[in-house]
DNA sequence: TCATTGAAGTGAACGGTGTTCACCGTAAAC
DNA sequence: GTTTACGGTGAACACCGTTCACTTCAATGA
């Protein structure tokens, strides 16, 4: 993303952007090799000094927040460009296609995975559960249920017949914006997307950590059975040889 | 476990084993309060000095190696003995209730729980893929499935049915002890119980590392969604109300 | 235009981490 | 009774996050 020079910041506020830009790619660059980020590597590779760094960040988790942040953010784009690269209207296959998408960048990049989708959060001040809850790869997996279900219409729960604290969360999520588009009434629809992730996450995440036997995790093949087992649930039952081979096509790449 | 004196052992060699226990023991009694395991404040907590732990572990990874190893070993006894509280015909009681048991101890024990089943072991050497392979936990979830198949005989898939990695990993595991005792004819149960062990493991990780809505994870019924759809696979759909009237049960306490 | 202000960066320091090494006492082994 | 080697120490190194006093210099306002 080019930055256009923005005349209402001053070019003080300008240089300050710059630098927080740099401060995500080197952050980048060194978790392409270790999977420790540190403050000082984040400095040295910036030519400043650790101490410097607290002008833009009030602490070393603060740092990998912002990193996490800008991470999620830039590998949704690629899952959607992954989703873009099919039919629009071809709604199950863009929603596979940018699922797909997430699994081989995770396994690819096994350290930014883990410090966006692997990192505790629970002990955490409310900014970082805010900054994480809105993540933007949720968003937009929500989005592409969304437009399936727009299509197939599958059967989704009604809120009276979801347990009292799951109806909480969805009629009130912690961050409105994100579902804020889905009416009320729909709102089942955004627990089968959470019952849809938690399995996607399970995979993927035993994936990436290695607690998987090494040839399954090469073939993929439990991921696929993930996606295939779901499909039902959202209305693809007759579209799994399709979205399997359309896995398969992405996998070996 | 009271250590019985082993007449076969010298004294050197059994005040060594009780060092080893003891590194264990104040490994995890640090656990209890922070999350990151310290080489030296365990030496501390045990009177020692930092290099003195050398004699024991050739490095801190080691040393997380040996206590996320004692840790699966002391929570599968508490998983397996939620298992025995109950009748030993009623199979689908005893796996519910160890599952149930495993979820409220990662929980309870979130530290304890991210250094066995959260740590990549991706890029760590052959000892840690063993050691963690033959996880005693993955070993009692294995048997309490079969228990299960037993009784039940729903439908597994065969083995020529399963994609050629998966059947590889299933006719020659990692480690063969794990599923020794299940003919190789019926290996496509051990293909079952990882499809069962992914869903709990993504709900679970994603509960503990606070990835959720905090009203979902408190309530549990992201849990209880997921043994609800897990049920049919391993035959048990009508048993559905009585093992969630269990679930529910042991939540409480 | 000049003085002032404040943002950005530095070096030194503190306490913490994993790790190595030379050294030492003492209990086990021959 | 002598020798061996095991288990422990203290000092040191390099790294970590964090703080603080200090400087520099560009933007700001008079």
């Amino acid at each position: 993303m080019p930055h256009l020079i923005d005349p209402t910041l001053t070019r003080r506020e300008r240089q300050r952007e710059s630098t927080y830009a740099d401060i995500v790619t080197a952050s980048r660059d060194l978790l392409q090799d270790s999977p420790e980020l540190s403050l000082r590597a984040v400095a040295a590779k910036m030519g400043l000094t650790a101490p410097a760094l607290y002008r833009y960040v009030a602490n070393y988790q603060e740092l990998v927040d912002l990193v996490a942040f800008e991470i999620d953010k830039a590998a949704t784009e690629t899952f959607a460009a992954a989703a873009d690269a099919l039919d629009p209207d071809d709604a199950a296959g863009r929603l596979v296609a940018a699922t797909t998408e997430f699994r081989q960048w995770a396994l690819g990049n096994p350290h930014e995975f883990s410090i966006v989708f692997a990192n505790p959060i629970a002990e955490a001040a409310c900014v970082r559960r805010e900054l994480v809850t809105l993540a933007s790869s949720g968003h937009l997996l929500t989005d592409l249920i969304h437009d399936v279900w727009v299509q197939r219409r599958f059967p989704i729960p009604a809120l009276d017949d979801l347990a009292p604290a799951v109806r909480e969360a969805l009629e009130e999520p912690l961050i409105p914006a994100k579902v804020a588009h889905i009416a009320a009434e729909d709102r089942g629809l955004v627990w089968v997307y959470m019952q849809g992730w938690t399995q996607l996450y399970g995979v993927v995440v035993l994936e990436v950590m290695g607690h998987m036997d090494p040839r399954v995790i090469e073939s993929g093949e439990m991921f696929i059975d993930v996606v295939r087992r779901f499909a039902p649930t959202v209305g693809l039952a007759d579209d799994v040889p399709r979205l399997e081979a359309l896995i398969r096509e992405r996998l070996s790449r």
